[in-house]
DNA sequence: GAGGCGGTCTAGAACGTTCTAGGGCTGGGA
DNA sequence: TCCCAGCCCTAGAACGTTCTAGACCGCCTC
């Protein structure tokens, strides 16, 4: 159906010779702003269509000053940086924005990643859960607006949007000693991005509620999960765990119940991101959820203030958690209360 | 550290008056090609460290007619394109290209993000287990080279690199069938990419074998096969079950093993994929694996063969499977082959 | 001493857009 | 009649690179 040659891509002066005008008119009505007649829109339009033309963005952005361009880089691993792009481009696309987007694969390191957005011009860098020292985020941001998600930063000169990660687990909390629960162990991220802040508010939490904590080391991957069970497994099993995140949470829920504990029965479980596999009904994981859609909004809009020089209040943007209480949390069997069905509230 | 004014990025012209010397030396040193004396480049490149000056990718393909872009698709959703896409940064840099990736979000169609990447001058495409109808395709590949990677395509304009699906559960069941079962149902894949291929497969492999065929309605999530193991236990168990993906058998060994089977006991399972799920040793599923670095590779070389002209055999290109055998099969329990170790072939 | 040659370097024209000035019209008011 | 405003349209200069031609210099060769 497109037309011709292989050769070469028509460009504006192509179209604008058949439809014989000039290549500004052809540009103007292109981009669709005042400034032509109907009719002459109109031919235009044909003669675009008939050649089959496409604008070149790299001329588009090189000419006019901004390029509406955001920088996106994410890791190929993390299947909540998919949501979060999905997020983005929603949000990028109400602001007139493109996004432009670099992985961090096992080869190409976060490093590389920025630097090919910056040779592509974006207009400011939104980086999901980075693990550049602060130091040189801080950099990074003397040359353009950065917006860390999902990660706090203590930089001055980086903005970060992120949840609400200790109040997530004060969340957690509340729901299981309101179970009855008194004895909650939880699973650390170690140094992924949040684990900090869960392992704060745990602590805070626990204390508050007047019990003691207990922290065991984790991390982000099942296998993760899976050395936290045996470990849990090797003395006698709390009432309760909190855990990192969903993935971790998912290999310490099977070990648990290979070993013939069941859960919530023996143990209740909470897991973090409410990730699509905690909401397989096969799964169930009661899970702290972050709200991917206002995270995303809040970056792009935070990105587009600072190119607008629009005052900012607050660097740091914190998102509120909810809990998605599902069925692996019901109150500790010693308690008397057994009859509760898992998903009542305090 | 980077100097000075945020107000406008440093161009050639910048660092050319800094260095007291044209802009066309400065881009010849910035390239690194020949023509220029090592004390001059010297100069050069302190006057642009100083600066922080970074070239323009916009401007530099704008002038140069061959971008060096490799546009790819991928579907946010799928953990295997986020294997997929760590493979072809890979290829893409041996072979000195870059890529320019553009994700299919539930809000962004793959029209979209096609036509993304054809603005942004890509001289090829690579898709990712595209949802398009044929036709669609072959109409974009009229314009520029399109490649799709993990689906087959019956269109003589686009070339295909993808698994041997088929081979895969041939695989699948002379492992199976080499350990002792003679009853092996598949669980679909529906409308996915590979599913037709791996259904045939296993249809093919099972005559071969002289066994009789079933197979089951599933799907590529764990919900599916979750569902899909539900219909299994309302009648008599088969020995075994070959699973469309790993997700999928992920669901369905969690619904078996909820109700009391055991597996590889009661059930042998093999997935497909061979994901990180599948590896993990609390998982330790036995799986089908794609070879990804292979496919990643064929499909940049295959790109830059059609873009350099080079005549090509045959459009598609099948890489083989292997099969990675763990400990979800194992002989039936009524073989009385039982003492095998479930790891041993035919 | 003329000519040629390799090594450095530069001027200026691309590349495909958008933007700034302005040039013709047409029509309406003084 | 003249002027001005408004519409539609165009010429030509950007944007930041790369590429093509060629200039200049010193040295070697004949």
């Amino acid at each position: 159906m497109p037309p011709a040659g292989p050769d070469r891509r028509p460009t504006l002066a192509d179209v604008a010779a058949r439809a014989g005008v000039s290549t500004a008119l052809v540009s103007i009505v292109m981009r669709d702003v005042p400034g032509a007649s109907v009719a002459t829109r109109e031919r235009v339009r044909r003669a675009a269509d008939e050649l089959g033309y496409r604008p070149d963005a790299r001329a588009r952005l090189l000419r006019s000053s901004r390029s509406r361009l955001l920088g996106v880089v994410f890791g190929v691993q993390h299947a909540f940086h998919g949501d979060l792009l999905a997020g983005l481009y929603d949000a990028a696309e109400q602001a007139g924005y493109e996004l432009a987007l670099s992985a961090v694969t096992p080869g190409r390191g976060e490093q590389r990643a920025v630097d090919s957005l910056l040779r592509d011009r974006c207009e400011a860098l939104v980086l999901l859960g980075p693990s550049s020292p602060t130091a040189h985020l801080s950099g990074l941001a003397t040359r353009l607006p950065v917006v860390v998600v999902a990660r706090s930063v203590r930089s001055a000169a980086v903005d970060v949007v992120r949840t609400a990660d200790d109040e997530g687990m004060h969340l957690a909390l509340d729901h299981l000693v309101g179970l009855g629960h008194c004895d909650v162990v939880h699973v650390d991220g170690g140094r992924a991005p949040g684990a900090a802040e869960r392992r704060r508010g745990y602590r805070e939490a626990v204390r508050r509620h007047g019990l003691t904590p207990r922290v065991l080391p984790g991390g982000l991957t099942e296998d993760d999960g899976a050395a936290a069970a045996r470990t849990l497994l090797a003395g006698p099993l709390p009432g309760a765990v909190t855990v990192f995140n969903d993935r971790c949470a998912l290999g310490l829920l099977d070990v648990l119940r290979r070993a013939g504990r069941t859960v919530p029965g023996d143990v209740s479980v909470v897991g973090y991101d409410d990730s699509r596999i905690a909401r397989l009904s096969s799964v169930d994981l009661t899970s702290v959820a972050q709200d991917v859609e206002r995270l995303t909004a809040l970056a792009v809009r935070r990105a587009l203030d600072r190119l607008d020089g629009v005052p900012v209040e607050q660097r740091e943007l914190v998102v509120p958690p909810r809990l998605v209480v599902r069925s692996t949390t019901a109150p500790p069997r010693w308690s008397g209360r057994s009859r509760g069905d898992g998903r009542a509230g305090r």
